[in-house]
DNA sequence: CACACATGAACTGCATGCACTTTCTGTGAC
DNA sequence: GTCACAGAAAGTGCATGCAGTTCATGTGTG
């Protein structure tokens, strides 16, 4: 069982960490990721903080170039896109393994998480798409199948990502109702309408976000045009560090 | 100014090395990786080696256990079947992906590999496995699409090292043709033939190699029985190093 | 002869140091 | 005022050393 496993091992701290802050949208693409900063802020050396950083790296949440600084990752458009079919398919792994297999337990908890879910619903927007995001690892955490579980994760977090990018404000009212029906459908143990109501609510949550491609951006310079006048807000944040 | 052949990362270089070597069965689940012994046949310090190892962890391929050394990882049956199941899934993403978009030279390199896998189909057995496992992990190459190729890739070889602890011995003539039919399909642009035959193809890899469960095991004196004559071969060729 | 135990070898966990690369900044030429 | 460039500052790549843990071997005891 992977789950439990606290190694007390300081690397995945942090790796823990980071995830988090990407999942609650504190670190965004591009957000820069200095190994002794890290470090220092953690209490402990570059070593392990190196190393945290080529575990995220391995899962696609950090991108790494030789002799510069880590940044978290920026994935493309089409990567989103690829991303969420393939999370579609792995996700409906996720249901057929549980359907009519939860422990009453287990609907409890998740039961619990939905209504957390609607507790959060007119709170920050941030809660409400981590605990969003954690419905679907909490599923995957239940099958006990530790490869569907690190895939899942890995695509549910990057998924996250993206949206970050190309994602418009985060609708969590049908997505609640969605994560609903697909309790319903497992203890009612109906797999085929399981599957269907994950891939469906996937394909939403995908669809809410990434409908088109980015803007053409056809002109860098017609981009820039609106940040031409004097006295305009900065085009974007400037970069922090860790 | 180095000299610029050196940019592939020296700790990628051991995980290739060590991933072919489990591909080609020199290395079997629980074989020792000791870091510095690792380091020292590559030429290299155990910082070194023990990132590798840390990115084979994260690939599945390595078991890492605090404060001991790293072994080739042992998956479990149900991992292995588990496993299968996800590959089915990834790999119909795969065909779906690459349906009627193969380029003419990605088709003759596609023969070209089959005719390979021909050529080898007397030989060691070891060689036809390697290039089985291959033209699953060039196919996902072709679709350019990085986490599928990623999962696919670790999918792949995960199964080979399961093979290597549940699989009866490689009948490669019914796997060769199906590789052909899995072209065809691609070639003629039937998205549904090629995802059915994938599929298909996967699923019959995966039942002549785990048919079931691992003999029931009844009693571990029985297992050991044969091998109390005095002179019998030994039962499993001594662990080695690196 | 079997078995518990102690002792040293082997190995990992981690921090630190040095060399090298990239990035920033300030200075001078035009 | 602008540009080019040199040098400092910040950061990474990697090896090595020490402390702590596990593993293996041999020794003594019942």
């Amino acid at each position: 069982m992977t789950a439990k496993g606290e190694h007390g091992d300081r690397a995945s701290t942090i790796c823990r960490a980071i995830r988090r802050a990407i999942l609650e949208r504190a670190l965004s693409p591009g957000d820069k990721l200095p190994e002794d900063q890290l470090g220092e802020r953690f209490g402990v050396s570059r070593t392990i903080a190196r190393h945290a950083l080529g575990q995220l790296a391995s899962e696609g949440l950090v991108e790494l170039r030789r002799n510069r600084i880590a940044v978290v990752a920026t994935p493309s458009f089409e990567e989103a896109r690829d991303e969420f079919d393939i999370r579609i398919e792995l996700e409906r792994l996720v249901v057929r393994a549980l359907c009519g297999r939860l422990s009453p337990r287990q609907v409890e908890e998740l039961n619990a998480h939905t209504l957390e879910e609607e507790r959060a619903r007119d709170g920050s927007e941030v809660v409400s798409l981590r605990l969003a995001t954690e419905f679907h690892v909490r599923l995957a955490e239940m099958t006990g199948k530790p490869t569907l579980l690190r895939y899942v994760r890995e695509t549910a977090y990057r998924s996250c990502l993206s949206l970050s990018t190309f994602g418009r404000p985060h609708s969590s009212d049908c997505a609640i109702a969605e994560h609903r029906e697909v309790i319903d459908a497992l203890v009612a143990g109906d797999e085929k309408r399981a599957m269907n109501v994950m891939a469906g609510h996937l394909d939403q949550v995908a669809r809410r976000a990434l409908l088109q491609a980015p803007e053409p951006r056809g002109d860098l310079m017609d981009i820039l045009a609106p940040y031409a006048i004097p006295n305009a807000p900065s085009p974007r944040r400037t970069k922090r560090r860790t």
